[in-house]
DNA sequence: ATGGGGGCCTGCCGGC
DNA sequence: TGCCGGCAGGCCCCCA
């Protein structure tokens, strides 16, 4: 259920056994996930040296040598399971199959990753590295949450105007790239703002404000993912499943974690979906 | 153009 | 114990 910090520590976990080493067979257990599959995916990724692997939003790339990259998304229940690494960073043996293993990659060196969905809305796609920005599933994105173009005044200028609420509006891939329903509730806690107010009744200093404490939330997750990937090593080699400390997802009725406040974390549903806050610290 | 809602899938958890 | 509804962190598509 990764969001941009799940997926950049499940990159980091692949590249040492992914890049420079080469696929060596590519198993694909079925015709789709979300979408079909490509044509001929695992005839097209056997025998590809994996030059790099690369992350933009929730999307893992890995540039191959044939001059295409493969793309990975995990949806909400996507995982990687690393085995057989020879470099003995994840477990050595490889262990039984499981129920939704759809796509194994044997490594050259023995490493094996195998991508299991339960809920397959996860996606894989093959497109020329040369052109991957153009992708349907990238071509739209907004900037990198931690890059230089995702500005104070790229934010200010992206929510002018905007009626929705402030909470459904981070959560727009377009205005910035790679934030899902914790984090967007996490920086909002952070920020003061309430999620349900429009952005377009949020002073610009108060979006302004928002911009380091994005990159702050989600640089914090990616650290704490970094160290608890160390553990998994150590477990059964899984990727990207880590548990984080949250000020406000997931914790209704529970106290609301601001020095001096007394009051309790709420849940209210916008659009479908859970948004978590404390009314006093949030308006 | 913008905003809101439905749907895709399976697994899990709590209540009866 | 078993069944059922509700819920889950993403994303696309359709409609007003």
């Amino acid at each position: 259920m990764p969001e941009l910090p799940e997926v950049e520590t499940v990159r980091r976990g692949l590249v040492p056994v992914m890049e420079g080493n080469v696929i060596a067979q590519a198993l694909v257990n079925r015709p789709d996930l979300r979408w079909p599959f490509p044509d001929n995916m695992a005839t097209r990724l056997t025998g590809q040296p994996v030059l790099r692997l690369r992350r933009r939003s929730k999307y893992i790339l890995a540039d191959l040598e044939s001059g295409e990259s493969l793309l990975i998304h995990l949806g909400m229940s996507g995982r990687m399971l690393v085995s057989g690494d020879p470099l003995g960073h994840f477990v050595h043996d490889h262990p039984a199959p499981e129920k939704h293993d759809h796509v194994v990659l044997n490594m050259n060196t023995g490493a094996r990753i195998t991508f299991n969905d339960p809920r397959r809305f996860g996606a894989m796609d093959l497109m020329p590295t040369d052109s991957a920005e153009q992708h349907p599933l990238l071509a739209s994105l907004g900037p990198e949450p931690l890059g230089n173009a995702f500005s104070e005044s790229h934010l200010v200028a992206a929510l002018q105007g905007r009626n929705t609420p402030i909470k459904s509006a981070l959560l727009d891939q377009k205005i910035v790239a790679g934030l899902g329903n914790i984090y967007v509730c996490e920086a909002l806690f952070r920020a003061g703002i309430h999620p349900a107010r429009k952005a377009r009744r949020i002073s610009a200093k108060r979006i302004a404000a928002l911009v380091p404490i994005i990159r702050d939330v989600l640089s914090e997750a990616i650290d704490a993912g970094g160290s608890s990937l160390r553990d998994f090593r150590q477990a059964d080699g899984e990727l990207g499943y880590f548990q984080h400390r949250f000020d406000v997802y997931g914790r209704e009725g529970e106290p609301c974690r601001t020095p001096g406040c007394s009051d309790t974390v709420r849940r209210i549903v916008q659009s479908g979906r859970s948004s978590f806050y404390c009314p006093t610290c949030q308006r």
